[in-house]
Formats: C-alpha cells, structure tokens, sequence
DNA sequence: CTGAAAGCGCTAACAA
DNA sequence: TTGTTAGCGCTTTCAG
C-alpha cells in the first residue's frame, strides 16, 4: 500500500482520498460509464483537490489496443505536395501515444471520380475507426461521407473541405484568402498595368478544379484593388515541358509589358526554365507551395515570393488530433483549422 | 514468461535472443558499463537482428529521477518579449518525458550587469543539472560560462550567443539576416531616399545594446543596396510616452519626404499612438516581433509588415532537446538552429 | 560482470 | 455498480 504523496498525485492518490478504487476512477476519467453519480461526484472532487492529471506515458503503456485509420488522397509522383501530406500521416500516426495507430492509405486518381469511389468502397469494407480525406469530387465525397455516417464512421478533411458535411476536424489553408494574399504580394507598391496568370491544362477528364478558390481569390483582389489591370491567362501543359518554353517565348514576345507572373497552382518550378533563360531584373514572381523544385527556383532568384505553409503539418496536425478525439470520444476544440500563410522569399528560406 | 513477440519487440526479446537478462539489455542500450564486450557485442547484434527501440513510455515511466534547471533571463512585464520566452521554458520542462524536470527561472535586470553576476551565483549554488540564459552581457557571461564549465555543468543559449564558448545547444533566430531582410521590405521596389530608424534612448547604465547586431543587418542593407539613401535616426524614450508624439511629430514635420519607418528593436507599437494620429498612405512601416501590441498595431493597418518568429518556439525547444540531451548524456544533431523568420502582414496574420 | 525482481501509473478484464 | 489484479516495457536496486 503506497503511502507517501509527495510529488503529483496518482490515480491512486485520487482513488484514496475519494474512497474509492482505482479502477472507478479510471471510469470517471475516461467517462467509461458504469458509475453511480453520487460516486462521480466524490471522485470529481478528489481529483479537482489534488490537481490530477493522468500520466500519459502510463497511459499508453498500459493501453494495447489498435485503431485502425484511414486515409484517402490523390496519388502523386515524388516531391509532390501529397507525398509531403502522406508523411504527416505517418508521423502523426506514429507519434499518437494514446493507441496503437494502423494506417491504409488509399490514393485515388485526381483526373477520374471512379478511382475515387472505388477507393471509398474498399476503404468503408476495412471498417475503419475513422477517415481521412481530401475533398476533390464533390458530389463523390458526399456520397461517401453519408455512407461513412450511416455507419458512424467519424471523418475529417485535411486540405480542403466541404463545409455542409459533418467532418470532425478539417485542417488546411483557407485557399481564397491565400490567392487574395498572393495577388496582394505580386502588386504591392508597383503600378501594374497587366499580369500573366500561368494555368495548366487539364483535359476533358479533369473534372476537379482544386485551384479554383485560390485563383478566385486572386483574381477577385485584381477587380477589386486593380480595376484597370489586364489579366491575361496562359496556359501550359505540365505533361509537356519542352512546349511551355515556347508557349512562354511567344507570349512575352508578344507582350513585353507584361512583367508580374503568377501561378496559383503549386508548380511555379514549371515555368523555372523559361524564367532562367529569359532574366528580367523588373520581373515579379509569385508562387504557391514550398515544394522541393518551387524553393530551387526561388533560391535562384527566379521566384519573387513563395506563399505556402508547412504542407505536412496539416495532415500532421489532423491525423494526430483526430485519432485523439476518435479514440478518447472528445470532440476537437476547434472543428475548422486554418493553418497560417508563411511568405517565403529568397532571403527568409534557410531555415524554413 | 512470455512466449510470442508478434509486434514490436521489446527489451525481453532482445533479451532472449542474445540469451541475456533484460538488465544487461538495458546497461549495453543506455551504456552504462559493467558488461563483458562479449555480451555487449551478442546483445548488439539481438538488437540488430530484432530492430528493436526502447519504448519511450516505459521508459520514461520507469525512470522517477528529477532534474533540476535553471535560467537565467532577463526579468519583463507583461506582454514583453521575455513572457513568451518564459513561457516556453515552462511549457517545455512540462513536455518533457525522459525525466522530471524542475525549473528554476532568475532574472536580471538588463541594465544592471551586477544583477547578472549575482543571479549567476544563485545558480552556481543551486549547482542544477543544466543551465539556459541568454547573453547581453558579454563579459559576465563568458565568466559565468567558464565557472559552469569548471563545475562540469552544460549550458545552452537562446535568442543570442557567445560564439566562441562551449555551449551545448542554442536555438534564435539570425538578428543580423532579420534586420536585412526588414531593409529589404522597407524598401523593395521603392525610390527610397531617406528613411526613419526610430530607436530607443538607453540611459548610460545601460551598456548592453542587445538590438545592435539586427540594427547593423538593417543598416548594411541600406548602405551596400541603397548607397543615396539617408538614414535618419530618431531617439524616443520608451518610459515618457507623452513626449514620443512630440518628438515624431517635430521630425516628421521637419522631415515631410521621409515615408519609410523602421524599428529594430521589438517595441514599434511605441509609435503606434503618432501614426493612428497622422495617418498616411504613402508611408511604410516595418517592425519586428509579434508582441500583442505590435500585432494590433499590425491589424490597424499602421505597420506594414512584422518580422517575426513564434517567440515561445525557441524557448521551448531549447529546454525540450537540452533537457533530453543533458539527461541521456547524448549532444544535440545541430548546435546552432536559427528559427526561421515570418513575415506577418494585416492579411495573413489571423492564424499565426 | 550478470540476473532477478520490485515497481513506475494506468488499463481492462474479471470477480464480486 | 464497484473492487481487484495482472500486465504494458523499462529502470534500478540488490544479490549473486
């Protein structure tokens, strides 16, 4: 029998002075049920009086049991910004400590809504603790958020989301706000006349337009701040980089005023060639996403501005707290996270 | 006994493998000498074999040892740029899992050496496992450094350094790099040709100028990009308040051209009273930190742009892999880790 | 130099 | 509804 109390107190200290025993403190705690009010109320008591806080080390100690996560996310080639929210589910799946964390990732195919229903399908057959998704398809993923629901399945969004739906958790940017941002960044203190605005082409297949509030959110702070400013829209294919040398060559050409750029998807690093082989002190670049081959081109110099945030600390942050919530029955303290824009430049990027 | 190991192995695996106690386990893992290099070779190999981790949480379960730090910082008042400092060694100490942290935080007075010299002997007599300080007083510093080191006592940095002492870990952000980087948002596409530095008036006790080295990247800038420009210097003093108006206003009105204010250290919101008063478009403001002050200040649109780093963030790091590295006796995999710095703007401030 | 064993604080299954 | 107890994986003391 422990006696002494000297430093933080127990679970034993609680069951102690409330007259009880371990075990139904533990109920309270966890809200396991099981336990007269009265009994609550003692316990309750104990615990505000002593200042207890459970021991998570012990607690994960002692707990065994896996929960099985999963994830659901398009596909995507190396440095690509999925990769780096597929590595902020590992980590954050590895670095939850109150359960045993088992991850399937499902990747879907952003050109074709059927990959993505046939990922949902397999994913609802595993009968998963909880979901994590990005929100391309919508009218697929309000599908399978009802199906997700009818089973009480719990579910959260990382990146971005669909606002009507009854995600648990969503963290991401706001993506509006940071093509107001960017659009803000490329115009500040100049008198700009006109803006290139890089897109890519996306076939008949593509039916997602994942860029489109970004690019809203630019193109609305044009209208609104720089109602004379001409935007002209250039369109490149990201399948075929030795064409958007020429496409970019004859654009300028023809239009040699134009010197503020932007992309709002986050392949800026696709224009980087012709950005190399054409210098221009009184260009302005401004980019999203600080993807491996968007910061090379920055540290070149060919990048003005990099809008991005810590892509892998959203799905980080997601997967950590959600698990939390769907093992420990809690809901978040906050449902929609909003991760702050960072402004990357030239001289502020080493120790990004 | 236990007979399956079908996930994770654990110490008694290795254990049986290599055909030992879990106790020599533990002494090769944690090097802690008194084991045969036969042993010690077998059980290596075991742990090889296995891919075995010590689990962190029965790790640090297990051990009750406490360990006593002290810092050493300078004293504030509410809101200042040491709270958040202060309150990142708490937050840390508390994080920390492989081992009981206890703090003790001295302060001194940033005007007053003799206040260092003597907090430095409190600490000394405590003779505490570790010690955390910043370093404004060079002098005292080194001496202090010199006596830690004679005592076999490691130390750490954080916001500044001494360059050439042992020290074992530092985390801050690069003063110089912050100050060229706020010259080079103060003036980026700009005709500038004077601007306002806006300093603090430091009575003679005052020797420590713990602003200069950020003040000199500021100033370099100017003179190696802007070589025309004149750099106009106008001294307030944070205690009058009431006189500050009067000095702004008096230069200002001498001075009707100068449009470009900057503040190298972290009290701009000092100047926030006179430019709510006259406000005025063409003006451009930068400062650094985000004290609560300076963000509303931000928010009120009368600073352009904040330079800055999630202050606490240092502290808290430093004390979380410093206590981890003091406690298992293992050195840091950086030495020196400059924070990167963020650029606050009215736009993306929100979610900082 | 090595092994045995008693905890660290908590959980969960079982007994009452 | 409540109490009891055998671990979770590791540390550390004490015997050998």
């Amino acid at each position: 029998m422990k006696q002494i109390s000297n430093s933080t107190p127990t679970i034993f200290d609680v069951a102690r002075t409330a007259g009880v025993s371990r075990g139904t403190v533990d109920r309270v705690v966890y809200n396991r049920g099981r336990v007269s009010a009265k009994t609550k109320e003692k316990v309750r008591k104990a615990i505000e009086i002593l200042g207890y806080t459970a021991n998570p080390n012990a607690s994960s100690l002692a707990k065994k049991k896996e929960y099985h996560f999963a994830c659901l996310i398009p596909k995507y080639s190396k440095g690509d910004y999925w990769e780096e929210i597929y590595n902020g589910f590992i980590e954050g799946a590895a670095s939850v400590t109150c359960g045993t964390i088992t991850l399937d990732i499902h990747h879907y195919d952003q050109t074709d809504v059927e990959s993505f229903i046939s990922a949902s399908k397999e994913i609802l057959q595993g009968n998963p603790a909880g979901v994590i998704m990005n929100a391309v398809f919508k009218e697929a993923v309000i599908d399978f958020a009802s199906e997700l629901a009818r089973k009480d399945i719990p579910y959260a969004f990382v990146d971005n989301k669909i606002d009507d739906l009854e995600y648990m958790l969503y963290y991401g940017v706001d993506p509006y706000k940071s093509g107001s941002f960017g659009a803000f960044l490329l115009t500040t203190r100049c008198d700009v006349r006109e803006i290139a605005l890089i897109r890519l082409i996306r076939d008949a297949k593509h039916k997602a337009d994942p860029n489109a509030p970004r690019r809203h959110g630019f193109l609305d702070y044009i209208e609104e701040n720089l109602p004379e400013c001409i935007v002209h829209t250039v369109f490149i294919n990201p399948d075929l980089p030795e064409d958007n040398l020429n496409i970019l060559s004859k654009f300028f050409s023809e239009h040699p005023d134009v010197k503020h750029i932007a992309m709002t998807n986050s392949r800026v690093w696709l224009i980087d060639e012709y950005l190399e082989k054409n210098p221009d002190k009184g260009r302005i670049v401004v980019g999203f996403d600080d993807l491996k081959r968007n910061l090379e081109s920055l540290r070149k110099g060919n990048i003005e501005y990099l809008i991005t945030r810590h892509i892998s600390l959203q799905s980080f942050k997601v997967m950590t707290q959600f698990a939390e919530c769907v093992i420990n029955g809690t809901l978040p303290a906050r449902r929609n996270n909003y991760v702050h824009m960072d402004i990357l430049h030239k001289m502020n990027m080493d120790d990004y």
